[in-house]
RNA sequence: CGGGGUGUAGCGCAGUCCGGUAGCGCACCGCGUUUGGGACGCGGGGGUCGGCGGUUCGAGUCCGCCCGCCCCGACCA
């Protein structure tokens, strides 16, 4: 390709509404342009790289028994009217309407589309397993696009879907995807950790998210670098201190004026917070019956929530949730919560309404205790009365609660679960994720297969992203240096990039360097050939902008000096070589970069 | 959705407080010089100052409403 003929060119300065680097750069350097918030258009320098992205998801994906397919970006409202998410989703679903007054969905993943395609295609045993995958585009109306190509509303995703007739092909496809994943990053130049994580609102059994470990990053992770524990903050487990064994003591009210947060309450009453008792209250919403078919049209059920772990601890809404089978929290109002006869910032558990009769069904909330609040004796609650709280007060004398689990949040320091040293915090993207969906979309839409006793069975499914896009960019936050962005040979748009300097007798140099270029070219390697009449700063600034691996510079200087310059963009030196020998210096020094990322690629042990 | 910021030429910004003919650098076009790390000279083009409404003889500037974009939080199959 000629520099002056590529479509889009470089910046000196990003536009100011980057922050990021993988931003600024990609943005300077002509990859991408922002046509709304979350919206991208990819320009050719970008669209070479992604090829290059996909073609390695595409090997991958081949390779453990994957079978390529497109399904469509625009879904009829019935299909997913029938999972419950058209329900279910709010605005982060993009609706409209076709000219017949039909309504859309612009997809936001595909689990619904395959799962139609499987009860109408899949009907035997002899069937299964399959491995059907895609590279797509997906549309989520996120309320809060950032940092770039990083989190976006329009993005592409190879996403795949594992069919099996019993659990354990699930497993095994599962794992395969597993080590493929590592592979997939580790040709793109991109570390990454794999994590346990929640598995949220698709249900199933278990899910891993691949990570890439930077401060830009959005999620938070906990990670032991004693024994490798590894998870996102929203499951992330951890040990707790154990409280001191001691005899119940009995209740005493004691006033507390003012004392409305547990930092005032440990002080008023000068006791640690791990001896007193932290309430939170939250409104959770519990999915209503849908039956396949036909779509439920009942208002959202929401419950009450009395949550309570111990003043030194944090509620963590992930595992509160799914402590409670809840599909959505929100922070309860003031007047809901005395709406169940609590004072807020004096609430406690003990003589609420229809506390004493310990008939769940009848109260209008749910206790949910964290699991270290049982072996927790005598702590300080609130006595529901403005300005006082009770000491001495204990799970199972003084309430109960329907359910007892771990609903804390681990933090910086907290001890890991596996080995009990000091856990640390870190920020990550989330470059890819597995799912093990089981049988959830089967039975919601009536996947099934007869197995080999003619028993009609659900099939059993898995599913597998990577955001193309996402990945673009956590490349170029990895691989950049103050003067822009350097790319794997893998992924780079071209392997070289052929500066011509034309000096002060253009001629002798012009004609080397088409010469040059049209046999680098010939050989099958990919030129950026800057042919433009630009001054040498331009052109080696550009060059280390775009960051293509290898440049080649042509000139006056070089050719006095026997030939041809070479230098790698990740490396200071540059050294000359005989124009004769160029191509196959070339080949040689490409095949070398390869190497060297795929020497990174090695099999990773799954964790059981 | 809550908090903060911002919107003036393709990009970066000044001008807004204190109303009076819209500027600078880069980029772009033409001519000439220059050619190993973002050259120089001369000439040139490009603006509904985010939008609508109001105040005023006069609004980029003051007032009101709305919108876009960015950051933090909430959210995130």
């Amino acid at each position: 390709m000629r520099m002056s003929q590529l479509f889009g060119q470089t910046l000196r300065e990003a536009p100011s509404e980057a922050e990021i680097a993988s931003h600024q750069l990609l943005l300077r350097a002509g990859f991408i342009r922002q046509l709304a918030a979350g919206i991208f258009s990819y320009l050719p320098l970008a669209r070479r790289s992604l090829n290059k992205i996909e073609n390695i998801l595409r090997e991958e994906m081949d390779r453990i028994g994957g079978q390529e397919m497109t399904m469509p970006v625009v879904h009829p409202a019935e299909l997913w009217q029938e999972t419950g998410r058209w329900y279910r989703i709010d605005a982060e679903m993009g609706r409209f309407k076709d000219r017949n007054n039909r309504d859309m969905v612009l997809a936001m993943t595909h689990e619904e589309v395959v799962a139609d395609l499987v009860r109408r295609e899949v009907r035997s045993y002899r069937q299964l397993p399959r491995l059907i995958y895609h590279i797509q585009t997906k549309f989520r109306d996120d309320p809060r696009p950032r940092a770039g190509l990083i989190r976006v509303r329009e993005f592409t995703m190879k996403d795949s879907y594992s069919l099996d007739a019993d659990w354990d092909g699930l497993d095994q496809q599962y794992r395969q995807h597993y080590q493929a994943y590592y592979n997939i990053f580790q040709r793109c130049g991109l570390p990454v950790i794999a994590v346990k994580s929640d598995v949220g609102m698709m249900g199933g059994q278990m899910a891993h998210e691949f990570m890439y470990l930077t401060p830009a990053g959005e999620d938070t992770l906990l990670i032991c670098e004693n024994c490798g524990y590894a998870a996102n903050r929203q499951i992330a487990r951890f040990q707790k201190p154990a409280a001191k064994d001691e005899p119940a003591l009995p209740l005493e009210k004691v006033a507390t004026p003012g004392a409305k947060t547990i930092e005032e309450l440990a002080n008023f009453l000068n006791i640690p917070r791990e001896k007193t008792a932290k309430a939170v209250f939250v409104m959770a919403t519990f999915p209503t019956n849908t039956t396949p078919g036909k779509p439920s049209t009942a208002p959202k059920l929401e419950r009450f929530v009395f949550a309570i772990i111990r003043g030194d601890m944090d509620v963590n809404d992930t595992k509160l949730a799914n402590a409670l089978g809840a599909t959505a929290l929100r922070p309860a109002t003031e007047e809901e919560i005395r709406a169940i006869g609590a004072v807020p910032g004096y609430a406690s558990p003990i003589g609420l309404m229809g506390i004493n009769q310990n008939t769940a069904s009848t109260r209008p909330f749910v206790v949910v205790v964290d699991d270290l609040i049982p072996s927790s004796p005598n702590l300080v609650a609130g006595a529901n009365l403005e300005g006082y709280h009770l000491r001495n007060v204990n799970f199972g004398r003084d309430y109960t609660a329907e359910i007892t689990a771990d609903i804390a949040a681990a933090g910086e320091g907290d001890a890991c679960p596996n080995c009990a040293a000091s856990m640390r915090t870190v920020r990550g993207v989330e470059v890819g994720n597995i799912f093990k969906l089981g049988t959830n979309f089967s039975d919601a839409l009536g996947c099934t297969y007869t197995d080999p006793d003619g028993q009609e069975k659900p099939v059993i499914m898995g599913s597998y992203g990577i955001g193309s896009g996402r990945l673009l960019a956590c490349v170029a936050e990895q691989h950049h240096d103050e003067y822009g962005l350097k790319w794997p040979i893998t992924i780079a748009p071209y392997q070289v990039h052929l500066v011509a300097l034309l000096g002060r007798s253009s001629s002798d140099t012009d004609i080397l360097a088409n010469q040059l270029y049209s046999d680098l070219v010939d050989a099958g390697i990919e030129v950026l050939f800057d042919d433009r009449e630009e001054s040498p700063g331009v052109k080696f600034n550009d060059a280390d902008l775009i960051g293509i691996p290898l440049r080649l510079t042509v000139s006056e200087r070089a050719l006095k000096q026997g030939g041809v310059e070479v230098k790698r963009r990740d490396q200071a030196e540059r050294q000359i070589i005989l124009l004769t020998e160029t191509i196959t210096f070339v080949k040689t020094e490409i095949a070398k970069m390869e190497a060297e990322i795929n020497s990174l690629v090695k099999t990773i042990p799954y964790p059981d």
